[in-house]
DNA sequence: TCTATCTCCTACTAAATTAGTATGTATTTA
DNA sequence: TAAATACATACTAATTTAGTAGGAGATAGA
């Protein structure tokens, strides 16, 4: 059970935000400190912008910024814009493929919950 | 954020053992009801084995059995067995690869132990 | 106005993982 | 001795991950 590097990565990205907040920071920047492929993160950050959790400036001295104080900005948010849904299991996410509701879906339901009960009860302002 | 079909099969591998139990079952019975192809249940159902969570018997009229009572496996355990440790990160299973512990590296160590908590508090008794 | 520096976008790719299948061997009961 | 079972290992197709490549579009500063 893991979560993949885009969960790490974007959240390592928004934390390096959270620091520097309320001043822009460029992507360039962000991928040395952090040492994550600029180019591989400049789309992960796009999801994160598509999704109202930064805000971007185009052009020479542009850069991101947290679109909202840290403190209102939960990891499960973040987590859920870049690795989807919080859902351990199909089961969890469309319906049990046997017609009958099985006995172990009853885990990964309750497995959701609790994690999605976590990560939002971590802030960005927490972790700076 | 999700488990492979190893823990789903596993799971339901178990949690039909357990109804049966301490009556023994063969695998071919077992796939059936559930609806997992034999040859790959055969596989899952080895590290079980090897791990203590079942016993087999072999030959004609073979099967396997849970090898305690029902209410005696967690099924935390079911799952470390065939997905491995619960580290939702790398720098949880290992050590981070910044020098110092990178802020973010606290979501996944509370998470993880959230996660094994949840997963550790059910038994394969309150599924059937 | 031009140019360097940034964000933004899409397509491609290598490596790893997943979810099996194939092909047997070994063991036991009837 | 035959049939049914567990046990073992190697192979494979499909999917996902973690990038790379190559630009287009926007903007500040010279």
């Amino acid at each position: 059970m893991k979560f993949s590097t885009k969960a790490e990565y974007g959240l390592k990205a928004m934390t390096n935000l959270a620091q520097s907040f309320p001043e822009q920071k460029n992507l360039k920047t962000i991928s040395q400190e952090e040492k994550i492929s600029a180019k591989y993160l400049e789309r992960l950050i796009g999801s994160l912008r598509k999704n109202n959790l930064v805000e971007s400036s185009k052009g020479k001295s542009g850069g991101y910024v947290l679109s909202r104080d840290p403190g209102k900005i939960k990891v499960g948010e973040i987590i859920e814009v870049l690795e989807g849904p919080i859902a351990p299991m199909k089961c969890v996410r469309k319906f049990c493929s046997l017609e009958h509701q099985c006995a172990s879906s009853k885990v990964w339901t309750r497995l959701a919950e609790q994690i999605k009960r976590t990560l939002d009860s971590i802030n960005l302002s927490e972790l700076i």
